[in-house]
DNA sequence: AGTTGTTGCGCACAGGTGTGCGCAGTATCT
DNA sequence: AGATACTGCGCACACCTGTGCGCAACAACT
């Protein structure tokens, strides 16, 4: 017994119109106890399921908010999808998930499809690669609600969840000064400044705030070589032998960071204190458990998806609006 | 500007019928090169998207499959899902995603989502806390094309794509003892038998097949309490200073088990050579890299959406067909 | 010129659900 | 008993696309 069942299928079977059952199931329309019963008994019976397809062409939503990420395999982006579902899942919509792999013909596709599934929202974190943005303003001419999250348009005039980098940074640094650093450097990635920079003004400010000196030898702008890390690190102890406090701009280079210091004789955290950046996974497998700035990919996934949805419900008029996460400090066993 | 154009608003505006406007877009039916290039180039002006969801009502098809996944935090099932998106989309589908936190409840919901939305087909990888599973199967009742991946219920009807463990650790293990180890230990999960079971009879057997004893002091039965390994390998070593191999059932666990060695004074891979499971991304963090048996995530993903799409295409008549993965070694730092 | 073949397009329906309107039947009130 | 109100349900349309059938117009043939 195949095939799925329909409202037409149930009234047949009662010899009425399919309109009392779609009234029996609904409870919208007038419906007599008798009726309604009978109708609801059978349509259990026959394991009736509503087609959402046709029920959504009809009342012109689908039901369906379209998710771009750029990279499925950067943790982050798996909690902000979970952030995503919880909410939306509250408020009664799927999730279509496109994964654009860093490629901005991916992205576009995306769109497309989003358009032709006449999806009710769309809530995007752009590619590295994307250099126009003609396929969102096309969205925006179709007035489809749309939310940027992590990964923004600055000049689109499109609501944007993103961390608050500097602050989190300079928590980071604050909270090294407060244990008892005196001496802190700081590793920072040379690429997607957006992010790094912020975290570098954060990490100067916090020093200067309290007033410590910022010194160039004691901050490493990392280009995907790790040798270039060992080297700094000798270097920086070299010429700073007091050297206590570190903080990195990402948890994968802390860790590594935190096996050369290891292996140069170093106690973590008795000598060195080391502070990472995003509470991903390999945080809590290396030994010490590593402290780090939580991210807060759960936070911001939910937080989009309830801008969407107050978009998409009250219509609400849409500026650019930027909405800034405060991520939390982690302290496990790297920090004193 | 506004909202979406339909092909009856193109018909109207060109004073045809919209059979006309579907023929010339579409190329179906008989149509004058004339009208065929004005309908274009107005739809074309007009901006005019397809609504796949009437299409699809139309054609009973809804063009998307559902996707079940147990946690999206876990790399591996990322990497699975870059795998099924890739023959996806290639085929014309979209995923509509679900994540189910490993919960009972959210995956019975999933289901009966993919029901209402008529979806095409479902993928899914199955919760730890699942114990019933009428769910599953209501969809067979529905002649739903079904397919299972990684975390499969094998008494179903289903196709199911699985990760060969058994020949994979067996590989590990014969590479430890073709590189030189002469004493190889092993930790297991206690927990999720099936999968880490096959890891350890496919290392048992590998050690006999060379004529090397089995000895239960070299068998850790891991229980997610981090201090039990330390203890297991200090009296390891002691029962066996020449220990020289150990095969580790994940990433995760081989990165602490380095640390902890390391600690102890051993020179990895010189002492011990160390293999994980699963290749995630700690195992390219770590010094020296680990060696690891690559889990084969996208090729997962990859033919258990071929074998999908397949069902649903030809109809073939479907039985429990189990399609094992053979897993490649990956051999970095942790080996000689 | 009449017959046959061909071409271009409209009509009407299918797919499943929801709803405004109206009709018939019943209950209530005067 | 007649007027009014209300109840229960069917009809027809909307949402949008695709297609089988048939009609009309025209070309080509005998």
């Amino acid at each position: 017994m195949g095939k799925y069942v329909t409202i037409t299928e149930i009234a047949r079977q009662l010899n009425v119109s399919h309109s009392t059952v779609s009234r029996a199931l609904n409870g919208h329309g007038r419906i007599s106890e008798k009726m309604r019963s009978q109708v609801v008994e059978l349509a259990e019976r026959l394991g009736y399921q509503s087609n959402s397809t046709a029920h959504r062409l009809s009342k012109g939503e689908s039901g369906i908010i379209g998710v771009i990420v750029p990279d499925l395999s950067i943790h982050f982006f798996t909690k902000v999808i979970a952030g995503i579902q919880a909410v939306l899942q509250q408020a009664g919509y799927e999730i279509m998930l496109f994964n654009t792999a860093e490629s901005m013909e991916q992205e576009v596709r995306a769109i497309e499809q989003c358009l032709k599934y006449r999806v009710d929202g769309v809530l995007a974190a752009i590619s590295m690669k994307t250099n126009a943005f003609t396929h969102f303003q096309k969205l925006l001419r179709y007035e489809m609600p749309l939310v940027f999250f992590d990964r923004v348009a600055n000049f689109l005039p499109v609501p944007k969840v993103v961390t608050n980098d500097y602050q989190a940074a300079s928590k980071a640094t604050r909270y090294l000064i407060s244990s008892g650093c005196r001496c802190i450097a700081h590793i920072t990635a040379s690429i997607n400044l957006n992010n790094s920079n912020n975290r570098l003004y954060g990490y100067m400010d916090a020093l200067k705030e309290a007033g410590m000196p910022v010194k160039e030898a004691l901050i490493h702008y990392y280009e995907f070589d790790r040798e270039s890390i060992g080297q700094f690190l000798e270097k920086a102890l070299k010429q700073h032998p007091g050297l206590d406090g570190l903080f990195v701009f990402n948890d994968y280079v802390a860790n590594y960071t935190v096996n050369v210091l290891q292996k140069l004789g170093k106690q973590i955290p008795t000598d060195i204190s080391v502070i990472g950046f995003s509470d991903e996974p390999v945080a809590t497998y290396m030994t010490p458990q590593l402290s780090t700035v939580q991210h807060g990919g759960e936070k911001m996934g939910g937080l989009a998806a309830q801008k969407l949805i107050s978009i998409i419900k009250k219509n609400e008029p849409v500026d650019g609006e930027k909405i800034l996460i405060n991520p939390e400090l982690v302290l496990r066993g790297t920090t004193r």
